[in-house]
DNA sequence: CTTCTTTGTTCTCTCAGTGGAGAAAGTTCC
DNA sequence: GGAACTTTCTCCACTGAGAGAACAAAGAAG
């Protein structure tokens, strides 16, 4: 396959990504943005319509005089994003402009191994190609649950990904696909979602907060993803939240994950269906032989108190988290997803409470703390961002 | 006064930053660092001799051949850093280099609000510049003990600074200097100053956590000091550490500060001193009446156990918080400061401590935890690095 | 003393980018 | 319908940043 276009230069390098965020625009506009002169603009844009990344899109409406040309992003610009989570996979196909074309989800084990996942996600993708969704694949990214080494493309020390130590998933499907891949963590692309078409659009600073499997957490300073000196920023899930709490996976006590993870979860609703606390939950046991932090979800949703209790509680050690980290990052946004967060305003309202009361007014003034806005989306849309900068700077 | 030169492009303001960070250099050597051709390099250089910002110095020795000339900061070039602490006021005078030329202390109660001791701080520069150290003053930086908008250059809602609030600092001292005058927190000026000068030199991202009246944190991003959206970033000292711990000025229960800010620390040094449980703090209430937090720190010095106790009970709940935001930040680097940071070792042994042993390894496998290196110089360093780097910045 | 090396200076060439002068294509008003 | 005005696009000459060659200066090595 031969190699995908790139832009030459800063200039085409900002168009692309205007017309990627914008939205087809006139000729007129452009300069108007980026205030270039006519003249070069005209010479940048011809470029990139010779490199087949942009193309005229007729005549827009007139103003009062000559009717201005406009250009948009070549139809044919494919980006693909998969996420990767703990227990499922989700891959999804875009145009240029990251708007959804196609998308593919189903449940998988992260615990098979780095070859067996990445060939089902793959497998994936070649169903949404025979539905001649992908002419032309500009580049991929590729969101993994646990530490990502960025520059190396590969996890590095993952706690829940027997078999993904340093195994290297860029350049493995970057070979496959022959394109541009980028990979990271899984918290990180979907902050990079919600900043590119979710709830964080304008703010430049925020934290985003996942609750799933496990607990981690998106750190975007001044627009980009921060990642800290080794690849393991926003790992909140192991934060103490008490000194005698039960025993976590990683050896200590108290931590946010061992209160509120998937595991944890699963683990307090057993007890209460067993102790018969809850009818609900006693009932799922009784049906599936077990219960699952999903349960807990729809037993709360349909208003069983116990798993409201279990929901509450565990929205204030989140709270007691993320109101230390308010203190000491002063985000802008805070905002929650993952699986818990169908919850929705229970856990909400429970956060919402201790950070407000536990963090210093001048943080908390402006600060919304909302759901995410992206959904099962933010994942996939985030992971094509993250490539789509990159294919869309100078090479 | 008139205003004082500034350099005219990116590439005078890069030479400039070179020859202060670096010290004088031949014309040469900053051909190679900076990558610009001979002619360009020359031309740039006799501009910025024009503005008096740098001055030839001579020649090298040869080395093979032509000897190079050198060229140097201005002699004549000085910088003022103002470190207003909640109990100090610290004066210095820089040459262009940031070398300190002349240092006043002085206690200064802070509450005694904003002009009186802005201007017991001038008179403190008035010293300095009867002794001849001032022939032209470039720029002022300040730093002063709490919450500051740095954009309007005034602290905002200080919790400790009665008077202070939206005081106009930056614009009465620039009125009162003629000169370009900036101010910040002053945690955020003592992590530039160990990150100019200091053990923090070749680090990008780390924090700086001073424990002294108060408990604050200076976070640097990327070589930059990130400050949150409201300016408030970094503000520990009220994190929660325990549910039921004592109250705390701030109205909630359980803040660090209250465990081992420097009032929380005269408090348990008052009981112990009248409970009789330390010979040493016994003395020292008998002999001055009260006891004050450097009253602990002289009887830990000398091996008072209660004292040492405290200290070690401290570092145990400043490394609790610590812990947490190593996994969310993930520092290269961790620098305690402030009078407590005298106690040395005893402290920095139990922040370590706690620290290696609740972070993921990831985030403490190549995790310094260390003392600072300019100590009671690194606020005032830091101010005259924060005003030069605007200073050395195009106009 | 000649030759080689390093450094500094002068001059010319290249190239990105600007801004003005048409040309093209439309609207509005009489 | 025509004149006048607008908006947009294209062509072209001009400007300024910067590179690089050529030359001059100053010292080292033989």
């Amino acid at each position: 396959m031969r190699t995908t276009a790139r832009p030459e230069n800063r200039h085409q390098a900002r168009l692309l990504r205007l017309l990627r965020d914008e939205g087809p625009r006139s000729r007129a506009e452009l300069g108007d943005i980026v205030r270039l002169s006519r003249s070069k603009l005209a010479m940048e844009l011809n470029r990139l319509i010779e490199l087949r990344l942009v193309e005229p899109a007729g005549l827009a409406a007139s103003r009062g005089g000559r009717r201005s040309s406009v250009v948009r992003l070549s139809p044919r610009l494919r980006f693909v994003g998969f996420d990767i989570g703990a227990t499922s996979i989700d891959v999804a196909v875009t145009n240029g402009e990251l708007e959804i074309l196609g998308h593919l989800s189903e449940p998988c084990d992260v615990r098979l191994g780095a070859t067996a996942v990445l060939e089902r996600a793959l497998e994936l993708l070649g169903k949404l190609r025979q539905e001649g969704l992908l002419p032309e694949v500009h580049g991929a990214g590729i969101g993994v649950p646990g530490p990502v080494s960025f520059r190396d493309g590969m996890p590095v020390a993952p706690p829940i990904m027997p078999g993904w130590d340093r195994f290297p998933v860029r350049d493995v499907i970057a070979q496959e696909l022959g394109c541009p891949v980028l990979v990271d963590n899984d918290v990180n692309i979907m902050a990079l979602g919600e900043l590119h078409g979710g709830v964080a659009r304008s703010v430049r600073d925020f934290l985003l907060v996942k609750i799933g499997t496990g607990i981690g957490c998106g750190i975007v300073v001044d627009g980009a993803i921060y990642r800290g000196v080794s690849g393991s920023a926003g790992d909140i899930g192991h934060i103490r939240v008490d000194d005698d709490g039960p025993l976590c996976a990683c050896g200590n006590t108290g931590c946010l994950e061992a209160y509120f993870g998937g595991a944890a979860l699963a683990r307090d609703a057993l007890a209460a269906a067993r102790a018969g606390r809850s009818a609900a939950l006693a009932r799922r046991l009784a049906e599936a032989g077990t219960v699952t932090a999903a349960d807990v979800a729809a037993a709360a949703s349909s208003g069983d108190p116990v798993a409201i209790g279990m929901i509450r509680e565990g929205g204030r050690r989140v709270g007691q988290v993320l109101a230390g980290l308010v203190s000491f990052f002063n985000p802008g946004l805070i905002i929650i997803a993952g699986g818990v967060a169908r919850l929705g305003h229970t856990l909400l309202a429970e956060v919402r409470s201790v950070v407000y009361r536990r963090s210093p007014p001048l943080a908390t003034g402006n600060l919304p703390i909302v759901l995410s806005e992206l959904g099962d989306h933010a994942g996939v849309i985030g992971a094509t961002r993250l490539i789509s900068d990159h294919v869309f700077s100078p090479a």
